[in-house]
DNA sequence: CTTCAATGCTCAATCGGTTGAGCAACATTG
DNA sequence: CAATGTTGCTCAACCGATTGAGCATTGAAG
């Protein structure tokens, strides 16, 4: 095997292998691309050149095919946190989703700050993204906007935004149902329904209001009463939510309608500190696999990953602009049943 | 506000800029770049151009600036998955770190698949990563051969390679001393040490092995007896940890080394399965805050990411190549008391 | 009044692929 | 034997930013 890094420190090019085949720039490159058949390149040059492309280790240089082409095939993704399991899987399944349809993902991770998101936006701008999917993000118009300034086109997810199509769960739907099935639960365990509360998130998130009407309707169905007090929205951090409950004024039963497995992190931490409370119980808007197995959880809400990206490709890979603004899709209710 | 969107569907460049700040492209770009004044563009040409560019909503080329420069600053990372907190904190403080550093971090997630992982690899050769850090591969000595030949350095992150600097953590002894606190609690808990069973790993995978060694020193140390027909290593995955325990022919009493939350994801779908094993105790080698809350947990082994991406960083931002082969972090035993 | 330096720029080549246009050699048809 | 078509390539102009070399202009020193 000839193997240039001795030789030379540098990279081959197509100019490297043309100069070894005694062929062409253009007929190398050609070649490498799959487009050489369209060139009435013959079969016996193509094989040579690929054969010595192997040998030399070529790999492609993709900025400078990039910058020739005007075609990236990049989408990028922001994304606040990868460290739980709904990003997590979201981040996953977008890389996999992206590299089946021939689509180059990189993902950004935000941590949840406004500046980084824009930061984010104009860096993915300039490796020439050309689709940037939001996730999770606290001023999605912003990006939109200026994304749209840079012929960028944006979309949405998990949030909705009036200046890109959206697609994200149906948050209302899925917290009426969860508060429904933890309304039953505290009522088949305690005999009455106490008073629920409504934990995690922030007042001004689209799904964190979402959620709360969806905890609402419930409560107004089953003619349960609503309370401002009982609702604790300090942000999206464990010990946010933590100090939350510390200072609330907690009556003996509890149900807690739990926004988000972050803020689940901080109940279940209160729970642990206060183990006498067994007459707790709390159904949690996210699926965590460790969450789903403690005692007092009667149900988790997971968000239907797949379906949402399936959308999402959608309207990624189709051309026009022709997509309704708003996608919504259904949550998946996963009751749990304890001893 | 002059928004170019509407005129032309281009993005600016800097010849744009130039024609309109009636400057040259050189001048221009060695404003944006911040290099104008070692060129000695003055002032007011500089904040004329600045003013502009935003005017304009300019965003450079990433493209052709780092073909032109023949640096592009980019980190690759190789990860297996994100959707578990080992993994998605290592790709969010590795991203945090590169950016504080002034590089570019590119991740990219391959399953576990070993063909995946060759071609991701390439794929960062092509964007012409300049340092390569490979996660969780089952080939990186492969990785890093084709890496060196073209130029670009690797370096493995939480697996020892022969081919290029590694950082890892002391698997042994973090298996060890969670092994020795198992013993100690089964025998407080029990009166006597049970047979002490591991599952979780792949019988050819480092990590494993190095895992299996410090719990064979600590049962030796301890006087009890180990035995290959109580080890179960069954692969990365929850329901093959979930198949082989159920196998498995367990006595009453047991206590459980599971390497790793994914498979502790299977060992804790069997606890639940069969719920009159109160009599089960475990611990876990890695973290995760929910799986802590779980009443047979005795303790969890944190792996220290900040200490590993540390020593990463220190690899990846020095030139030489004078770096010892293998660089191993202890790891953070969290002990567990519940009830 | 020349000499020299400093100031403030511009020119043009370059990075490595891509692609429309075009050319030579040979085969086929009228 | 000329006209036309086909095969198998090559040429050269790009894509957008960078950068070494160089060129006016102004000011100060000798």
């Amino acid at each position: 095997m000839t193997r240039k890094g001795a030789v030379s420190p540098k990279r081959p090019t197509i100019y490297d292998l043309a100069q070894i085949a005694g062929a062409s720039p253009s007929a190398v490159s050609s070649i490498l691309n799959g487009s050489w058949k369209r060139r009435r390149i013959s079969a016996a040059t193509a094989e040579r050149v690929i054969r010595i492309a192997q040998e030399q280790g070529y790999a492609i240089n993709l900025q400078a095919s990039m910058l020739r082409r005007e075609r990236s095939h990049i989408v990028g993704m922001i994304v606040p946190k990868y460290d739980n399991r709904y990003f997590g899987a979201i981040a996953e399944q977008f890389e996999t989703m992206a590299r089946a349809r021939g689509l180059f993902p990189v993902i950004t991770c935000t941590q949840r700050d406004p500046e980084l998101e824009f930061d984010a936006a104009r860096e993915l701008v300039s490796y020439q993204a050309e689709t940037i999917v939001v996730t999770g993000a606290t001023e999605p118009d912003r990006i939109s906007e200026f994304c749209a300034a840079a012929g960028v086109r944006t979309i949405n997810l998990d949030l909705p935004g009036q200046k890109a199509p959206s697609v994200l769960s149906d948050n209302f739907g899925g917290a009426r149902d969860l508060t429904r099935l933890l309304i039953q639960r505290v009522t088949e365990d305690f005999g009455n329904a106490p008073p629920l509360w409504f934990v995690g998130g922030r007042p001004h998130d689209h799904n964190t209001t979402e959620r709360l009407r969806g905890f609402r309707a419930a409560l107004a169905e089953a003619q349960l009463d609503f309370a401002a007090e009982r609702v604790l929205m300090p942000g999206y951090s464990p010990s946010k939510a933590l100090a939350a409950m510390e200072q609330a004024d907690f009556p003996a039963k509890i149900g807690i309608f739990v926004n988000s497995t972050i803020a689940l992190e901080g109940v279940v931490r209160w729970l642990n500190d206060h183990k006498h409370r067994t007459d707790a119980r709390f159904g949690c808007f996210d699926w965590d696999p460790f969450a789903a197995l403690l005692a007092q959880n009667v149900g988790m809400t997971e968000q239907d990953v797949p379906g949402m990206l399936n959308r999402l490709f959608d309207i990624v890979t189709s051309p026009g602009d022709q997509f309704p603004a708003r996608i919504e899709v259904p949550c998946i209710l996963k009751p749990l049943l304890h001893g």
